[in-house]
RNA sequence: GGUGCGGUAGCUCAGUCGGUAGAGCAAAGGACUGAAAAUCCUUGUGUCGGCGGUUCGAUCCCGCCCCACACCA
């Protein structure tokens, strides 16, 4: 019998996931885990939508301004996080929330994701270099020699999978679907899921919004102080690119905030296909 | 007022030597195992500005009108 239980709270962005989590947080007088890949750089503020400081201060909220934008952060690097904030919570409570719109990270949190040994830095940053000269035929080609299981059943078009499955390749000398099992870890806690809907329109407002507001508090002032790490994973985030464009000279002002707009909307679009496969329950 | 160039998908435009049309973007749907706010896939019928004329047949040619832009007065 399980004797512990995580509530996590899903949903696109702007839909109102931060205040309701601090609620709950309050009403069960436990701690918050967040599931977001961005909120956990502490040099990003303004244009992730972080909790505010007033509230950081009320709830402690664990993977927030918890990780450098220099740091390496990805689904296993927060899988082994979230378990061990959890262990520490309930320590002390019965209940834990966690609350989050990155789909990939809450499924490695509820079940796990599959042990692939590390792969080697200098294979990976070669294999990217060569990409970027050579292009998507040098990457099929490679692809089909190294590994033909994968290039049989992976995506053809998407470079960053096969770009993961050729370094996995390289650095093993194993096909990296020989260590995707699937194989669902059991928790010993029970999960509840909270998946937060609101209509489309809706959102899309609030998005827009949001993104107003974000321009008033000083986000492209945010954006030039980080200009210089433009090329970090951490900073290949919505909002951050556009401005970096028109930093760049590239495009207008008014076309980047516009753009952030319609990403964000892309993006929020994205997580709702996601949490459609993980219902209310 | 005159001349020129246009008016085609929500937007920007292509095209049809006359047989009712297609790209990019937007939008919608989907996928997702160490980049996931990432990356990728699927979906294109619209009085082809309006009314007439020529024609078996007009979005295309001709006439008139309306609208936009540019230049000349």
């Amino acid at each position: 019998m399980k004797n512990k239980t995580c509530i996590i709270i899903s949903g696109p962005t702007a839909s109102g996931k931060t205040s309701y989590g601090i609620e709950l947080a309050q009403k069960y007088n436990t701690q918050i885990i967040s599931a977001d890949s961005r909120q956990c750089f502490k040099e990003l503020n303004i244009g992730v939508a972080k909790p505010t400081t007033e509230q950081l201060n009320s709830i402690h909220h664990y993977f927030i301004n918890s990780h450098s934008i220099h740091d390496e952060v990805n689904v296993k690097v927060f899988e082994e996080y979230s378990l061990g904030a959890i262990n520490e919570i309930f320590k002390s409570n019965d209940v834990a929330i966690m609350v989050g719109g990155t789909g990939l990270y809450i499924k490695a949190f509820c079940e796990g994701i599959d042990e692939v040994p590390t792969v080697s830095e200098s294979i990976r940053k070669e294999i990217n270099k060569a990409y970027q000269q050579l292009g998507l035929e040098w990457l099929l080609q490679e692809i089909k020699k190294e590994d033909p299981r994968y290039f049989s059943s992976g995506e053809k078009e998407n470079p960053q999978r096969m770009l993961r499955a050729l370094e996995v390749k390289l650095s093993t000398g194993e096909s990296i679907l020989n260590f995707q099992s699937g194989k669902k870890t059991e928790r010993d806690f029970n999960i509840e899921n909270i998946n937060l809907e609101i209509p489309r329109d809706e959102l899309y407002k609030r998005i827009n919004h949001r993104v107003d507001v974000m321009m008033q508090h000083g986000f492209l002032q945010e954006a030039e102080s980080l200009f210089a790490y433009r090329h970090l994973n951490a900073l290949q985030t919505v909002g951050y690119k556009e401005l970096f464009e028109y930093l760049d000279g590239k495009i207008s002002l008014d076309s980047a905030i516009e753009l952030i707009k319609q990403n964000t909307r892309h993006y929020a679009k994205r997580q709702i296909t996601w949490f459609k496969r993980t219902p209310n329950p």
